[in-house]
DNA sequence: CCAATATAGATGCAGTTGCATTCACATGAG
DNA sequence: CTCATGTGAATGCAACTGCATCTATATTGG
């Protein structure tokens, strides 16, 4: 019969309700500040930072842990919002390049100070820097790395 | 203008990676095992652990960390189920109390094995107990608790 | 007691997710 | 070249979530 340790137990349930917590806390800044949600954040950092050749949808998918089918239907809607355009592959009659729209540009740059208000506000205060690093360290093992 | 550390950012990325793939990796677990999704198990925990008196829904949405309304529909699809009973309290007419069936009590059972591997697979091997307990006390700083 | 307000829980609706499948183009073996 | 197989992306459907609202009972102030 398997029997975790009574740390494992801790360290994974203290993990899911600080992600609740702070993932609701920073839904809500967004949402008040007229904002998207948060994954739309995620994805237009991850295509600013392709510029400016642009990124593929799979490429992206892969990048943000998300399903094929999850990244599709991301890109539909920051496409009707007009933040990213989506233009046929040049080398891949199957594939698609997605890039930032100028309003992709801003409105990610709206989106960090209200994100990083809420990381600051709520993380910061509980760590010494070493401790915080050292989070961020133990973290890293259990994610296979991102 | 609000510039978090980098340590910061960092712990935060990786706790939203490391849920994200632990989370994935749980539910695969449950589904390939033909068994209900995590936050079944969840609820039934905490059902259980009132036993025998039962417990509130409102109470048990606190707990959980869930909205009303999800919690409403998760005792629903649970009720539908068979694996919970709810019953209108004696003592207060808005009210329910909700108690496991027997069903529950074995489905609950029976998650756990899964569950519990997954964890101890996942978590156990990148960790000295030292670090695992240092991990969860640092990471409860960050949920409030719980 | 009555009216106003608060609390427990359900629900309609729109938007999102998961699953399975589909379509189109790409690639490699013969 | 041609067929079989693989890969990039979209989509129909059912389940789930968020939001706002609604119903019913409880509580409080007068």
């Amino acid at each position: 019969m398997i029997k975790p340790k009574p740390q494992t137990v801790a360290a994974w349930t203290s993990l899911v309700s600080a992600n609740r917590v702070l993932l609701e806390t920073i839904e809500d800044a967004l949402k008040r500040a007229d904002l998207p949600p948060l994954s739309w954040y995620d994805a237009l950092l991850e295509i600013e930072r392709a510029e400016p050749g642009g990124i593929r949808p799979f490429e992206l998918k892969e990048r943000l842990l998300l399903p094929q089918y999850g990244m599709s239907r991301l890109l539909d809607r920051m496409a009707r919002a007009g933040l990213v355009d989506r233009d046929d592959a040049e080398d891949d009659g199957r594939g698609q390049v997605v890039r930032l729209t100028p309003k992709g540009r801003t409105t990610r740059q709206a989106m960090w100070p209200v994100y990083a208000g809420v990381l600051t506000r709520r993380i910061e205060p509980h760590f010494t820097d070493a401790e915080a690093a050292e989070l961020a360290r133990l973290l890293q093992r259990l994610g296979g790395g991102r």
